[in-house]
DNA sequence: TGCTTATATGCGTATATTAGCATATATGAA
DNA sequence: TTCATATATGCTAATATACGCATATAAGCA
């Protein structure tokens, strides 16, 4: 029986992939994601733009700041996000733009 | 306020889209997939080497063909399982190689 | 200090997911 | 038809997830 040549995933690399991909895997996460492509939005600017309550939007950007797929920074009580891992957007743009012409 | 220009997401790319990374999302179905990269495999092939039960193999390949993420052909008694959806293992070899140099 | 605004977070609920066991189904051979 | 092999599937328990409410925290201002 002949297997496989390709190089065997490690933990490391498993854990990294899914996480990152169960991460883009909620519609709620790319939709946010999606709006912060081009620039930094506040969290009630996310939240009123999607039609998000407040407390919906800091948890999801909660989940995405642990795994770095974005950062914040204060301006006073407001609180900026914008994305912090050009490759995972990516592979969400390639992922929108396939699902376009379908 | 200055807002986002991207085109808006449709509910059906959405839809689409999350559908798609939430399959990836698994490290168990990213497993399966990564060992069809280059070739078809039974389902008894793949359980015995990456050490999944039959069961669980059976219900994850169902879980993505139902999504069209890999496809099967009978051969007597046997089935085998092949990826059936290019783009979406770019996506997963992009991820995978991306985590490597990390 | 007290008040307001912006954001974060603990908790509970509803729902979804994973995977294993047991069993059903399908094919082929005797 | 009976048996063996390969795969699929119904059911269940354990676990994870999403999100809303209520409340906590943090910053700025009067």
């Amino acid at each position: 029986m002949k297997y496989n040549t390709e190089p065997e995933l490690t933990e490391a690399q498993l854990t990294h992939v899914s996480q990152i991909f169960k991460a883009l895997g909620d519609p709620t996460r790319i939709r946010i994601l999606h709006f912060l492509l081009d620039q930094e939005y506040s969290v009630n600017e996310i939240a009123e733009k999607l039609e998000l309550h407040q407390s919906t939007v800091s948890h999801q950007l909660s989940t995405m700041k642990k795994i770095r797929l974005v950062k914040s920074r204060r301006e006073g009580t407001t609180i900026y996000y914008s994305h912090d891992d050009k490759h995972v957007i990516d592979l969400l743009t390639e992922a929108i733009n396939h699902a376009c012409h379908n």
